[in-house]
DNA sequence: TGTACATCAGTGAACGCGCGTTCACTGATGTAC
DNA sequence: TGTACATCAGTGAACGCGCGTTCACTGATGTAC
Protein backbone atom coordinates (compact mmCIF):
# COMPACT_ATOMS: atom_id res chain seq x y z
CA UNK A 1 0.00 0.00 0.00
CA UNK A 2 2.74 2.30 0.52
CA UNK A 3 5.22 3.02 -2.12
CA UNK A 4 5.20 0.33 -3.77
CA UNK A 5 3.98 1.30 -7.16
CA UNK A 6 1.56 4.49 -8.45
CA UNK A 7 -1.56 2.75 -8.58
CA UNK A 8 -3.93 5.14 -8.90
CA UNK A 9 -3.71 8.93 -8.37
CA UNK A 10 -2.68 9.15 -5.15
CA UNK A 11 0.99 8.12 -5.19
CA UNK A 12 3.40 8.66 -2.40
CA UNK A 13 2.85 12.12 -2.55
CA UNK A 14 -0.46 11.98 -0.56
CA UNK A 15 -0.11 11.48 3.21
CA UNK A 16 -2.87 10.54 5.51
CA UNK A 17 -3.75 12.61 8.49
CA UNK A 18 -2.30 9.96 11.22
CA UNK A 19 0.71 9.92 8.77
CA UNK A 20 1.41 13.28 8.56
CA UNK A 21 0.66 13.99 12.66
CA UNK A 22 3.66 10.80 12.62
CA UNK A 23 6.09 12.73 10.99
CA UNK A 24 5.98 16.17 12.73
CA UNK A 25 6.12 14.29 15.79
CA UNK A 26 9.74 12.51 14.71
CA UNK A 27 10.64 16.18 13.64
CA UNK A 28 10.08 17.10 17.09
CA UNK A 29 12.77 14.53 18.31
CA UNK A 30 15.18 14.83 15.84
CA UNK A 31 15.13 18.54 16.17
CA UNK A 32 15.22 18.04 20.20
CA UNK A 33 18.32 15.61 19.79
CA UNK A 34 19.78 17.92 17.59
CA UNK A 35 19.57 20.55 20.23
CA UNK A 36 20.71 18.28 22.62
CA UNK A 37 24.32 17.36 21.40
CA UNK A 38 25.36 20.98 22.18
CA UNK A 39 23.19 21.55 25.50
CA UNK A 40 22.00 19.25 28.23
CA UNK A 41 18.51 18.37 28.28
CA UNK A 42 17.13 21.20 31.17
CA UNK A 43 18.70 24.24 29.38
CA UNK A 44 16.99 23.63 26.17
CA UNK A 45 13.45 25.52 25.61
CA UNK A 46 9.79 23.79 24.29
CA UNK A 47 9.93 26.80 21.77
CA UNK A 48 13.87 26.17 20.67
CA UNK A 49 12.56 22.49 19.69
CA UNK A 50 9.19 23.57 17.68
CA UNK A 51 11.53 26.31 15.63
CA UNK A 52 14.26 23.96 14.79
CA UNK A 53 11.42 21.39 13.72
CA UNK A 54 9.97 24.40 11.84
CA UNK A 55 6.02 23.80 13.27
CA UNK A 56 4.63 27.17 15.88
CA UNK A 57 5.12 26.48 19.79
CA UNK A 58 1.79 25.98 20.36
CA UNK A 59 1.45 22.60 17.87
CA UNK A 60 3.97 20.95 20.07
CA UNK A 61 1.27 20.56 22.60
CA UNK A 62 -0.69 17.97 19.88
CA UNK A 63 2.19 15.87 20.54
CA UNK A 64 3.70 15.67 23.96
CA UNK A 65 2.08 16.97 27.14
CA UNK A 66 5.54 18.83 27.52
CA UNK A 67 9.18 18.58 27.24
CA UNK A 68 9.77 15.84 30.15
CA UNK A 69 7.60 14.00 28.22
CA UNK A 70 9.41 14.32 25.01
CA UNK A 71 12.63 13.44 26.99
CA UNK A 72 11.24 10.17 28.23
CA UNK A 73 10.41 8.95 24.64
CA UNK A 74 13.94 9.96 23.67
CA UNK A 75 14.83 7.42 26.28
CA UNK A 76 12.73 5.12 25.48
CA UNK A 77 14.59 5.18 21.23
CA UNK A 78 18.08 5.76 22.41
CA UNK A 79 17.70 2.08 24.38
CA UNK A 80 15.21 0.82 21.88
CA UNK A 81 17.99 0.77 18.94
CA UNK A 82 20.68 0.10 21.80
CA UNK A 83 19.00 -3.33 22.51
CA UNK A 84 18.14 -4.18 18.67
CA UNK A 85 22.07 -3.75 18.40
CA UNK A 86 22.57 -6.19 21.69
CA UNK A 87 20.49 -8.73 19.85
CA UNK A 88 22.50 -9.01 16.48
CA UNK A 89 25.53 -9.67 18.86
CA UNK A 90 23.89 -12.05 20.47
CA UNK A 91 22.76 -14.04 16.90
CA UNK A 92 26.32 -13.59 15.80
CA UNK A 93 27.69 -17.20 15.72
CA UNK A 94 31.16 -16.05 15.48
CA UNK A 95 30.48 -13.82 18.64
CA UNK A 96 32.17 -16.85 20.67
CA UNK A 97 35.56 -16.60 19.59
CA UNK A 98 37.07 -13.03 19.72
CA UNK A 99 34.01 -11.76 22.00
CA UNK A 100 35.86 -8.62 23.37
CA UNK A 101 36.75 -7.20 20.33
CA UNK A 102 33.14 -8.19 18.19
CA UNK A 103 31.77 -6.39 21.53
CA UNK A 104 33.66 -3.54 21.11
CA UNK A 105 32.82 -3.15 17.47
CA UNK A 106 29.53 -3.25 17.98
CA UNK A 107 28.97 -0.70 20.33
CA UNK A 108 31.45 1.49 18.19
CA UNK A 109 29.02 0.81 15.12
CA UNK A 110 26.20 1.70 17.18
CA UNK A 111 27.67 5.17 18.33
CA UNK A 112 28.44 5.95 14.58
CA UNK A 113 25.33 4.91 13.16
CA UNK A 114 23.58 6.75 16.80
CA UNK A 115 25.59 9.39 17.79
CA UNK A 116 22.81 11.49 19.35
CA UNK A 117 21.17 8.95 20.89
CA UNK A 118 24.31 7.86 22.71
CA UNK A 119 25.67 11.33 23.39
CA UNK A 120 22.16 11.81 25.04
CA UNK A 121 22.23 8.77 27.39
CA UNK A 122 26.10 10.03 28.24
CA UNK A 123 24.66 13.85 28.96
CA UNK A 124 21.61 12.97 30.65
CA UNK A 125 22.18 10.06 32.67
CA UNK A 126 23.83 12.10 35.55
CA UNK A 127 21.96 15.00 34.68
CA UNK A 128 19.62 17.51 35.80
CA UNK A 129 16.03 16.13 35.20
CA UNK A 130 15.42 13.56 38.11
CA UNK A 131 13.20 11.18 36.26
CA UNK A 132 14.61 11.09 33.08
CA UNK A 133 18.15 10.07 34.80
CA UNK A 134 15.98 7.72 36.66
CA UNK A 135 14.98 6.36 33.40
CA UNK A 136 18.31 6.15 31.59
CA UNK A 137 19.24 4.09 35.30
CA UNK A 138 16.39 1.74 34.56
CA UNK A 139 17.43 0.77 31.22
CA UNK A 140 21.57 0.28 32.02
CA UNK A 141 20.35 -1.94 34.45
CA UNK A 142 17.83 -3.64 32.61
CA UNK A 143 20.84 -3.51 29.69
CA UNK A 144 22.95 -5.48 32.39
CA UNK A 145 21.13 -7.91 33.53
CA UNK A 146 20.56 -9.05 30.03
CA UNK A 147 24.20 -8.98 29.36
CA UNK A 148 24.59 -10.94 32.99
CA UNK A 149 22.53 -13.50 31.37
CA UNK A 150 24.23 -13.65 28.38
CA UNK A 151 27.66 -14.18 30.00
CA UNK A 152 26.22 -17.33 31.76
CA UNK A 153 26.82 -18.97 27.98
CA UNK A 154 30.47 -18.76 28.70
CA UNK A 155 32.55 -21.28 30.70
CA UNK A 156 34.45 -18.64 32.70
CA UNK A 157 31.33 -17.89 34.80
CA UNK A 158 30.38 -21.47 35.29
CA UNK A 159 29.83 -21.57 39.06
CA UNK A 160 29.65 -18.63 40.25
CA UNK A 161 26.32 -16.97 41.86
CA UNK A 162 24.25 -14.86 40.19
CA UNK A 163 25.28 -11.68 42.35
CA UNK A 164 28.85 -12.38 41.23
CA UNK A 165 27.54 -12.17 37.45
CA UNK A 166 25.74 -9.17 38.15
CA UNK A 167 29.20 -7.32 39.52
CA UNK A 168 30.44 -8.21 36.26
CA UNK A 169 28.04 -7.32 33.73
CA UNK A 170 27.77 -3.85 35.48
CA UNK A 171 31.67 -3.50 35.46
CA UNK A 172 31.72 -4.32 31.87
CA UNK A 173 28.31 -2.06 30.97
CA UNK A 174 30.25 0.89 32.72
CA UNK A 175 33.30 0.55 30.34
CA UNK A 176 31.33 0.21 27.35
CA UNK A 177 28.94 3.26 28.51
CA UNK A 178 32.44 5.21 29.21
CA UNK A 179 33.82 4.19 25.86
CA UNK A 180 30.48 5.45 24.11
CA UNK A 181 30.68 8.92 25.81
CA UNK A 182 34.74 9.06 25.16
CA UNK A 183 33.92 8.57 21.23
CA UNK A 184 31.00 11.34 21.47
CA UNK A 185 32.87 13.36 22.30
CA UNK A 186 36.43 13.67 20.68
CA UNK A 187 37.85 14.01 17.58
CA UNK A 188 37.58 10.88 14.76
CA UNK A 189 41.00 10.94 14.36
CA UNK A 190 41.51 9.87 17.48
CA UNK A 191 38.89 7.10 17.71
CA UNK A 192 40.84 4.11 16.55
CA UNK A 193 43.13 4.84 19.93
CA UNK A 194 40.57 5.04 22.21
CA UNK A 195 38.75 2.05 20.50
CA UNK A 196 42.17 -0.12 21.47
CA UNK A 197 42.42 1.51 25.40
CA UNK A 198 38.92 -0.13 25.63
CA UNK A 199 39.38 -3.63 24.23
CA UNK A 200 42.57 -3.80 26.65
CA UNK A 201 40.28 -2.79 29.22
CA UNK A 202 38.32 -4.98 28.56
CA UNK A 203 40.57 -7.64 27.84
CA UNK A 204 42.27 -6.97 31.27
CA UNK A 205 38.97 -7.66 32.76
CA UNK A 206 38.61 -11.29 31.22
CA UNK A 207 41.87 -12.15 32.39
CA UNK A 208 40.74 -10.72 36.49
CA UNK A 209 37.70 -13.22 35.38
CA UNK A 210 39.46 -16.29 34.78
CA UNK A 211 40.92 -15.86 38.09
CA UNK A 212 37.75 -14.81 40.04
CA UNK A 213 37.35 -17.43 42.92
CA UNK A 214 33.41 -17.13 42.70
CA UNK A 215 31.42 -17.35 45.79
CA UNK A 216 34.65 -16.42 47.85
CA UNK B 1 45.02 38.21 64.47
CA UNK B 2 41.28 36.70 64.26
CA UNK B 3 39.25 35.78 66.95
CA UNK B 4 41.68 34.67 69.35
CA UNK B 5 40.98 37.46 72.30
CA UNK B 6 38.62 40.36 72.11
CA UNK B 7 42.11 42.75 72.04
CA UNK B 8 40.57 45.87 71.58
CA UNK B 9 37.12 46.77 70.07
CA UNK B 10 37.41 45.19 66.95
CA UNK B 11 36.69 41.62 68.10
CA UNK B 12 35.65 39.28 65.54
CA UNK B 13 32.83 41.26 64.52
CA UNK B 14 35.05 43.70 62.22
CA UNK B 15 36.25 42.24 58.81
CA UNK B 16 38.23 43.66 56.03
CA UNK B 17 36.99 44.81 52.82
CA UNK B 18 38.76 42.21 51.24
CA UNK B 19 37.80 39.58 53.96
CA UNK B 20 34.24 40.26 53.19
CA UNK B 21 34.82 40.54 49.44
CA UNK B 22 36.08 36.90 49.32
CA UNK B 23 33.28 35.82 51.81
CA UNK B 24 30.82 36.92 49.49
CA UNK B 25 32.64 35.06 46.42
CA UNK B 26 32.39 31.75 48.59
CA UNK B 27 28.85 32.50 49.12
CA UNK B 28 28.26 32.64 45.35
CA UNK B 29 30.15 29.56 44.96
CA UNK B 30 28.09 27.91 47.38
CA UNK B 31 25.10 28.99 46.34
CA UNK B 32 25.72 27.62 42.73
CA UNK B 33 26.71 24.22 44.05
CA UNK B 34 23.32 24.42 46.18
CA UNK B 35 21.04 24.77 43.22
CA UNK B 36 23.50 22.75 41.14
CA UNK B 37 22.10 19.25 43.22
CA UNK B 38 19.41 20.31 41.64
CA UNK B 39 19.47 21.54 38.12
CA UNK B 40 22.61 21.30 35.58
CA UNK B 41 24.60 24.04 34.92
CA UNK B 42 23.41 25.08 31.64
CA UNK B 43 20.05 25.73 32.91
CA UNK B 44 20.88 27.44 36.48
CA UNK B 45 20.77 31.42 35.86
CA UNK B 46 23.12 34.11 37.26
CA UNK B 47 20.21 35.65 39.02
CA UNK B 48 19.53 32.44 40.76
CA UNK B 49 22.63 32.26 42.13
CA UNK B 50 22.95 36.00 43.52
CA UNK B 51 19.29 35.16 45.00
CA UNK B 52 20.75 31.78 46.89
CA UNK B 53 23.75 34.19 48.01
CA UNK B 54 21.84 37.15 49.22
CA UNK B 55 22.79 39.81 46.70
CA UNK B 56 21.74 41.69 43.82
CA UNK B 57 22.51 40.53 40.57
CA UNK B 58 24.79 43.35 39.81
CA UNK B 59 27.24 42.50 42.52
CA UNK B 60 28.16 39.14 40.81
CA UNK B 61 30.29 41.51 38.32
CA UNK B 62 32.33 42.21 41.45
CA UNK B 63 33.15 38.57 41.35
CA UNK B 64 32.89 36.73 38.18
CA UNK B 65 32.96 38.05 34.78
CA UNK B 66 30.32 35.68 33.99
CA UNK B 67 28.61 32.12 34.91
CA UNK B 68 31.18 29.74 33.13
CA UNK B 69 33.82 32.01 34.84
CA UNK B 70 32.59 31.08 38.09
CA UNK B 71 31.41 27.08 36.99
CA UNK B 72 35.13 27.10 35.43
CA UNK B 73 36.48 27.57 39.46
CA UNK B 74 34.10 24.93 40.57
CA UNK B 75 36.01 22.93 38.77
CA UNK B 76 39.48 23.77 40.24
CA UNK B 77 37.99 23.99 43.77
CA UNK B 78 36.32 20.11 42.94
CA UNK B 79 39.43 19.37 42.03
CA UNK B 80 41.21 20.74 44.47
CA UNK B 81 40.06 18.94 47.57
CA UNK B 82 40.34 15.30 45.60
CA UNK B 83 43.58 16.21 45.18
CA UNK B 84 44.10 16.50 48.93
CA UNK B 85 42.25 13.42 49.57
CA UNK B 86 44.79 11.55 47.27
CA UNK B 87 48.24 13.21 48.70
CA UNK B 88 46.91 12.12 52.36
CA UNK B 89 45.94 8.46 51.02
CA UNK B 90 49.37 8.31 49.23
CA UNK B 91 50.98 9.26 52.87
CA UNK B 92 49.10 6.56 54.71
CA UNK B 93 51.69 3.72 55.53
CA UNK B 94 49.46 1.37 56.02
CA UNK B 95 47.84 1.49 52.12
CA UNK B 96 50.54 -0.77 51.04
CA UNK B 97 48.33 -3.85 51.88
CA UNK B 98 44.65 -3.79 51.50
CA UNK B 99 44.93 -0.77 49.10
CA UNK B 100 41.89 -1.40 47.34
CA UNK B 101 39.46 -1.12 50.54
CA UNK B 102 41.71 1.69 51.60
CA UNK B 103 40.96 3.44 48.50
CA UNK B 104 37.23 3.27 48.21
CA UNK B 105 37.14 3.99 51.62
CA UNK B 106 39.36 7.24 50.82
CA UNK B 107 37.30 7.58 48.07
CA UNK B 108 33.74 7.50 49.60
CA UNK B 109 34.77 9.89 52.72
CA UNK B 110 35.37 11.89 50.46
CA UNK B 111 31.83 12.03 48.63
CA UNK B 112 30.58 12.40 52.17
CA UNK B 113 32.44 15.41 52.92
CA UNK B 114 32.11 16.90 49.45
CA UNK B 115 29.08 15.44 48.42
CA UNK B 116 28.06 18.72 46.08
CA UNK B 117 32.04 19.02 44.55
CA UNK B 118 31.82 15.31 43.79
CA UNK B 119 27.87 15.44 42.00
CA UNK B 120 28.75 18.65 40.05
CA UNK B 121 31.72 16.53 38.50
CA UNK B 122 29.64 13.62 37.32
CA UNK B 123 26.98 15.85 36.61
CA UNK B 124 29.39 18.21 33.94
CA UNK B 125 31.60 15.50 33.21
CA UNK B 126 29.27 15.18 29.65
CA UNK B 127 26.92 17.98 30.82
CA UNK B 128 26.08 20.56 28.33
CA UNK B 129 28.82 23.43 28.88
CA UNK B 130 31.86 22.59 26.44
CA UNK B 131 34.73 24.47 28.40
CA UNK B 132 33.41 22.86 32.13
CA UNK B 133 33.57 19.07 30.16
CA UNK B 134 37.03 20.02 28.58
CA UNK B 135 38.18 21.30 32.10
CA UNK B 136 36.51 18.32 33.88
CA UNK B 137 38.33 15.98 31.36
CA UNK B 138 42.01 17.57 31.50
CA UNK B 139 42.09 16.95 35.41
CA UNK B 140 40.69 13.71 35.25
CA UNK B 141 43.62 13.20 32.68
CA UNK B 142 46.17 14.34 35.36
CA UNK B 143 44.41 12.64 37.88
CA UNK B 144 44.87 9.72 36.04
CA UNK B 145 48.59 10.54 35.23
CA UNK B 146 49.10 10.76 39.34
CA UNK B 147 47.68 7.38 40.23
CA UNK B 148 49.83 5.17 36.94
CA UNK B 149 52.65 6.90 38.78
CA UNK B 150 51.75 5.68 42.26
CA UNK B 151 50.87 2.27 40.61
CA UNK B 152 54.10 2.19 39.88
CA UNK B 153 55.67 1.63 42.83
CA UNK B 154 53.70 -1.76 43.60
CA UNK B 155 55.42 -4.93 42.16
CA UNK B 156 52.48 -6.11 40.11
CA UNK B 157 53.36 -3.87 37.49
CA UNK B 158 57.25 -3.75 37.22
CA UNK B 159 57.92 -3.99 33.68
CA UNK B 160 54.85 -2.48 32.38
CA UNK B 161 55.27 0.16 29.41
CA UNK B 162 53.72 3.29 30.30
CA UNK B 163 50.85 2.92 28.18
CA UNK B 164 49.89 -0.26 29.79
CA UNK B 165 49.88 1.68 33.10
CA UNK B 166 47.85 4.69 31.40
CA UNK B 167 44.77 1.92 30.65
CA UNK B 168 45.16 0.48 34.05
CA UNK B 169 44.99 3.72 35.98
CA UNK B 170 41.94 5.58 33.51
CA UNK B 171 40.08 1.71 33.98
CA UNK B 172 40.44 2.76 37.94
CA UNK B 173 39.75 6.32 37.89
CA UNK B 174 36.91 5.20 35.42
CA UNK B 175 35.12 2.55 38.06
CA UNK B 176 35.56 5.18 40.83
CA UNK B 177 34.32 7.66 39.03
CA UNK B 178 31.60 5.48 38.59
CA UNK B 179 31.16 4.19 42.14
CA UNK B 180 30.93 7.77 43.11
CA UNK B 181 28.38 8.85 40.68
CA UNK B 182 26.65 6.01 42.12
CA UNK B 183 26.52 7.40 46.06
CA UNK B 184 25.80 10.49 45.17
CA UNK B 185 22.27 9.60 43.52
CA UNK B 186 21.52 7.11 45.48
CA UNK B 187 19.92 6.30 49.04
CA UNK B 188 22.14 6.12 51.49
CA UNK B 189 20.65 3.06 53.07
CA UNK B 190 21.51 1.85 49.71
CA UNK B 191 25.50 2.74 50.15
CA UNK B 192 27.00 -0.08 51.74
CA UNK B 193 26.32 -2.26 49.39
CA UNK B 194 27.29 -0.14 46.24
CA UNK B 195 30.35 0.45 48.57
CA UNK B 196 31.09 -3.37 48.29
CA UNK B 197 30.35 -3.70 44.83
CA UNK B 198 33.17 -0.98 43.65
CA UNK B 199 35.51 -2.99 45.77
CA UNK B 200 34.94 -6.59 44.21
CA UNK B 201 34.74 -4.97 40.90
CA UNK B 202 38.46 -3.44 41.72
CA UNK B 203 39.81 -6.79 43.49
CA UNK B 204 38.18 -8.37 40.33
CA UNK B 205 40.64 -5.45 38.07
CA UNK B 206 43.65 -6.59 40.35
CA UNK B 207 43.21 -9.71 39.34
CA UNK B 208 43.18 -8.90 35.97
CA UNK B 209 46.43 -7.14 36.32
CA UNK B 210 48.32 -9.86 37.85
CA UNK B 211 47.31 -12.01 34.86
CA UNK B 212 48.41 -9.18 32.43
CA UNK B 213 51.16 -9.63 30.12
CA UNK B 214 52.86 -6.69 29.62
CA UNK B 215 54.28 -5.43 26.15
CA UNK B 216 52.66 -8.41 24.82
C1' DT C 1 -19.51 9.66 -7.13
C1' DG C 2 -21.09 13.98 -4.58
C1' DT C 3 -22.43 16.60 -0.61
C1' DA C 4 -22.64 18.09 4.19
C1' DC C 5 -20.56 17.88 8.46
C1' DA C 6 -16.91 16.50 12.06
C1' DT C 7 -12.24 16.19 13.36
C1' DC C 8 -8.07 18.04 14.66
C1' DA C 9 -2.92 19.40 13.35
C1' DG C 10 -1.13 23.54 13.07
C1' DT C 11 -1.63 28.96 13.43
C1' DG C 12 -1.03 33.60 15.43
C1' DA C 13 -1.93 36.95 18.95
C1' DA C 14 -1.54 37.70 23.63
C1' DC C 15 -0.23 37.25 28.65
C1' DG C 16 2.85 37.77 32.55
C1' DC C 17 7.51 36.43 33.99
C1' DG C 18 12.47 35.83 34.75
C1' DC C 19 16.43 36.54 32.28
C1' DG C 20 21.50 39.04 31.45
C1' DT C 21 23.42 43.31 31.29
C1' DT C 22 23.82 48.68 31.58
C1' DC C 23 24.01 52.53 34.37
C1' DA C 24 24.38 56.05 37.87
C1' DC C 25 24.31 55.70 42.76
C1' DT C 26 25.52 55.00 47.94
C1' DG C 27 27.96 54.52 51.86
C1' DA C 28 31.27 51.87 54.49
C1' DT C 29 36.25 50.86 54.48
C1' DG C 30 40.92 52.27 53.52
C1' DT C 31 44.66 55.75 52.87
C1' DA C 32 47.41 60.12 53.02
C1' DC C 33 48.65 63.75 55.66
C1' DT D 1 44.41 61.08 66.96
C1' DG D 2 41.55 63.73 63.38
C1' DT D 3 40.30 65.23 58.81
C1' DA D 4 39.67 65.07 53.81
C1' DC D 5 39.56 62.29 49.93
C1' DA D 6 39.73 57.75 47.18
C1' DT D 7 38.21 53.22 46.54
C1' DC D 8 34.93 49.93 45.38
C1' DA D 9 31.38 46.09 47.02
C1' DG D 10 26.89 46.16 46.71
C1' DT D 11 22.27 48.69 45.26
C1' DG D 12 18.09 49.61 42.49
C1' DA D 13 15.91 51.09 38.32
C1' DA D 14 15.65 50.14 33.68
C1' DC D 15 16.12 47.85 29.01
C1' DG D 16 14.82 44.52 25.52
C1' DC D 17 14.22 39.52 24.92
C1' DG D 18 12.77 34.66 24.91
C1' DC D 19 10.15 31.86 27.68
C1' DG D 20 5.66 28.45 28.62
C1' DT D 21 1.01 28.49 28.19
C1' DT D 22 -3.95 30.19 26.96
C1' DC D 23 -7.16 31.01 23.51
C1' DA D 24 -10.04 31.39 19.49
C1' DC D 25 -9.08 30.39 14.79
C1' DT D 26 -8.31 28.03 10.03
C1' DG D 27 -8.43 24.87 6.61
C1' DA D 28 -7.17 20.32 4.97
C1' DT D 29 -8.39 15.47 5.82
C1' DG D 30 -11.74 12.00 7.08
C1' DT D 31 -16.52 10.14 7.54
C1' DA D 32 -21.55 9.38 6.93
C1' DC D 33 -25.04 9.20 3.87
Amino acid sequence: MPASRPRTRTHTRARSRDEHKELTRQALLRAALRLLSRNSFDSISLREVTREAGITPTAFYRHFEDMEELGLVLVEDSFGSLRGMLREARSDPAMADDAIRRSVQTVVNHVNDHEAHMRFIARERHGGVRRIRRAIERELELFANELALDLSAFPIVHGWDSDDRRMLAELIVEVMVAAAADLVDSDPATHPTRVKRAERQLRLVTLGTLAWRPKR
